[in-house]
DNA sequence: AATATATGTGAGTAATCGCTTACAAAAGTA
DNA sequence: TACTTTTGTAAGCGATTACTCACATATATT
């Protein structure tokens, strides 16, 4: 029998929750799947992750450290602001895409659970990205490149619908479903609205 | 012991399912819990349905009957462009802010069970949304009220994000979400994309 | 080489799931 | 009133869930 590291174990393991969660759905995240996915006996999941919630919030703050960390460098650079708003909406459309099965855990998981401490992850990836966003916004709107009267919070709910519905069509018109322009289209009408 | 007809108890049993949602979120749907909260044991649950995964369905229907037709109604009216567009947005967001559970159960429990029905009743929903909003905003700019440049699908995508972030900020931000304005100001921002 | 530690397995656990069944009794009909 | 139909209950079904445990063996350390 095959034997690796836990860390290489704990990477295949989150792997393979998010390629069931986006090609069989969430429902099928049982550990029986998950260790079959993986291939190896139930048990040996559980050397490696203390139970099922660990696993996901140890994705959840990878999203973190790889998406947000990135965006938050994104938002503190020296970019014009136009160039910095579609930096930071492509980054996280593409990981998204890249990584199809996280949005539907993020907010599938969280809303079907009801659990706290998912919550409070998810509400913190939330609000970090709005805030970074908003920042984004404000400093475009005092350095005159954008419209003065919109309001910041609006756009930044506007904002966030477009990885969700992302999501959605990616997982509900499985196969015509083209995102290669997806990032280019939604950011000029993004623009529209902030334009003066 | 108190009888009531199916007519009454299906409607009691539906409303019931989305009260649980709202509230508990998904996983706490269980028959058990839904013949609790209905007040009545779970055998007469299943005198009223045949399985719960026909409450879910007959849910849905509802969401057609009551918010589809409804919008249809709309889209094929006289008014002038802007306010049938208004007209339409504002239906859709107060029913949903009216009916709680019903994003959660459409597009959650669509991910996550992966059931074949229950998605192409979704789709069907959606789909039929988006032809309307399409049909709405081309009419609009055939008459010279919006801007003839603006890629209709494009615009319907963002549209639909709208709906499923209101829900996750209901379900998020339980306490301090205010939607009673939600309407307008998210209007005012489509309102910017599309002005000529 | 001897020992300790880390990684694996297979068979089990109690709890919960959606759902069924045998039976009781209220409401409708003759 | 006698009978049928409808609506209810309590108990329990097999299947599945997340998870544990006794045990085996590969790898690291001494």
């Amino acid at each position: 029998m095959l034997r690796l590291s836990t860390e290489t174990r704990q990477a295949q393991i989150k792997e393979a929750v998010l390629e069931i969660i986006s090609t069989e759905g969430l429902a099928k995240l049982s550990t029986k799947n998950l260790a079959a996915k993986v291939g190896v006996s139930e048990g040996a999941i559980y050397r490696h992750f203390k139970s099922k919630k660990d696993i996901l919030l140890s994705i959840i703050e990878d999203v973190y450290t790889n998406l947000v960390v990135n965006q938050k460098e994104i938002a503190n650079s020296e970019m014009v602001s136009s160039i910095k708003l579609y930096t930071f909406f492509c980054k996280q459309i593409q990981y998204l895409i890249h990584n199809k099965g996280i949005t539907i855990l993020l907010f599938s998981e969280a809303t079907h659970t009801n659990d706290s401490i998912l919550k409070e992850k998810l509400l913190k990836i939330l609000k970090a990205q709005k805030t970074l966003l908003k920042q984004i916004v404000a400093e475009g709107i005092s350095n005159g490149s954008w419209n003065k009267s919109i309001d910041i919070n609006d756009f930044a709910t506007l904002y966030m619908g477009i990885p969700v519905i992302l999501n959605i069509e990616m997982v509900l018109n499985k196969e015509n479903f083209n995102h290669e322009e997806f990032c280019n289209r939604m950011f000029s009408l993004l623009e529209r609205i902030l334009k003066p």
